[in-house]
DNA sequence: AGTTCCGATGGTATCGGTACCATTGCTTTC
DNA sequence: GAAAGCAATGGTACCGATACCATCGGAACT
């Protein structure tokens, strides 16, 4: 390992700048606070310099790292990923930074990583895993900070919500099969440990098929290895056996539809004619130019942006942060259904 | 906004103990230093008082902020995704964490994320995107940190790179191809601005070809919300067009195979009888759940989890970080080739 | 003219750790 | 038995910014 390269300080700059050092961190964090000749002198020497400010000893005395911590269940599947590319973005528009941890679906590595995360002395948190171990819950309230949660609109939100009704989706995207003259409908999901944001879609299921016919469905515990699809591909042949006059398959998310749209079409099961088939999410695959999948679509990026101006707007004072931020969700009708 | 919370120092720490505070400093840093009851009293005043080491302080006395910080192109395709996981779970297990930002595959983007991540003052940075501003490359070298590469060999790595040879997977997969029989090969690519890896799978395919006939391509520049299966959709058509006897298609990934894929089933292709297909990362919709698609694997979370490991060997001291590390690509053989 | 106010700037203490060196008591070595 | 070595611990001076308060000159107001 090799001796790290010496920095240049902020005194350096302000050496060579003729001014003190305090009036060449008000150039760089508030400019309109210096004069414009001023300014551009520092502006000079921290060019000359190649200065770049050190952004660890300013977190130190002002408290404030311009840092946000973000737990999320995974990024393999690309729900997440546009939530996290949404908020680096908006993020980096305020001089802020986003530390990222995977948790797997696992409230204990969670807790985890937010012990681990809280050394870093974050300005807020950003969640996307539902459940919370209860210490973890306390240590989170006993913070002090804003915490996000994201994908959902829990009842009560440790500090505030970024996120839409799964339930809504789930009940609005089986109204929408019932409309469609579907009569009896099922619906799969995958049961990930210390997730419940599919259980919700599937109680928006239930409450939509209400009296319709009793409810059809298809629920395996998750399994380390196993794709979404596979569970898809699986769940169909299930829905078959038990329940062969089905005429629509409600997908708590795209990549099972994949799965399941797959299978169908190696059986000649013909989408949507024999059985209508819909997803969640609109990832790619979902697409026109892919599957064509019918599917209920979430705005994740912007889901994050927004999250961060929430971020922004409580450290620039006056605006209150609402508790709930519902960003709803659309459902895309597409060939499938 | 609020306050934030009276943390707890190390001073409380050593005083509930009733050592000095370095002590306790070494207690948690080095606890193999530290005399085991001497320990035990620090560990237990640390639970009883509910105390997190400031990590921000520690960085600012240390030099050591324990952070990596990695500019990923994107992290919409699962692409780098699971580098990603990789590399924050590598990274957490020697107590380190991920500065996270995404630079859409433009090395101006790039820069200006280099510039405000040096801020953080990393020990480590990460990079995904092949090529870098000439000042990025200055930057990079002049801070005199480990820098690595990832998802590709360069022939000259700023400081250290992890991935794969591009340009043989091409070439393989193509051979592949020309030992199945096939005959007329295609190939496929999205030029991304700033990118250059898919490129190189370009040029391994034309060396594979060689004189067996002249070299069949569609180069489509990438456009802002077009979908990789879009380009793959309408790749086909114009393959069809201007070689109507193809009888093989090589993807640059796999999303652009999907959208061949799709297309061709709307169209009445058979695959792999009339033509075959192949695609490049089996991502999850390859699977043999899903498209049955005949690929070249890569192992993504490795390479982000040998990286972290690379990053503490340096730190470490006495290993040396080798210059290229190849964590080789290999063919998955499904249906659709 | 005197007072007040404000814009622009600087001095000093401080944030919470760790590096560096010193100290203590005890064991080891010849 | 004196010198050297070592394990365990502590004191003090920083790391490089920003908070807080002070200063100063000139405009504005009474």
């Amino acid at each position: 390992m090799q001796r790290q390269k010496k920095w240049v300080t902020m005194s350096d700059v302000a050496k060579r700048a003729g001014v003190g050092k305090i009036t060449v961190s008000r150039a760089l964090r508030t400019p309109e606070k210096v004069n414009a000749t001023t300014r551009q002198k520092i502006k000079n020497a921290v060019a000359e310099l190649g200065y770049v400010l050190d952004e660890t000893a300013g977190a130190l005395s002002s408290k404030r790292t311009r840092t946000v911590c973000a737990v999320i269940s995974t990024l393999d599947q690309s729900i997440f990923s546009t939530t996290v590319n949404g908020l680096t973005d908006g993020l980096s528009q305020n001089g802020m930074q986003l530390f990222l941890g995977t948790a797997n679906y696992s409230s204990k590595n969670e807790e985890a990583l937010l012990q681990a995360f809280m050394g870093r002395r974050p300005d807020a948190v950003v969640l996307t895993n539902s459940l919370h171990t209860n210490s973890a819950t306390q240590n989170l309230i006993q913070s002090n900070l804003p915490i996000f949660e994201l994908w959902e609109l829990p009842d009560n939100p440790i500090y505030a919500a970024v996120g839409f009704s799964n339930f809504h989706a789930g009940r609005d995207i089986t109204t929408y099969l019932k409309a469609r003259n579907k009569k009896k409908i099922s619906f799969i999901r995958i049961d990930y440990q210390d997730e419940c944001r599919s259980r919700l879609r599937m109680e928006g299921y239930c409450e939509a098929i209400g009296e319709f016919h009793t409810p059809r469905i298809i629920e395996v515990p998750y399994e380390h290895g196993t794709s979404a699809a596979e569970y898809g591909a699986k769940g169909l042949v299930k829905i078959l056996e038990k329940w062969p006059d089905t005429d629509a398959i409600v997908c708590a998310n795209d990549s099972l539809a994949m799965g399941v749209w797959c299978e169908a079409m190696r059986r000649g099961i013909s989408i949507p004619e024999k059985i209508a088939l819909t997803g969640f999410g609109d990832f790619e695959l979902a697409g026109a130019a892919a599957l064509g999948l019918t599917t209920v679509q979430i705005d994740g990026y912007q889901m994050g942006k927004i999250t961060a101006e929430l971020i922004h707007n409580y450290y620039s004072g006056g605006i209150d942060v609402p508790t709930i931020t519902d960003i709803h969700f659309k459902i895309i009708e597409r060939h499938s259904a």
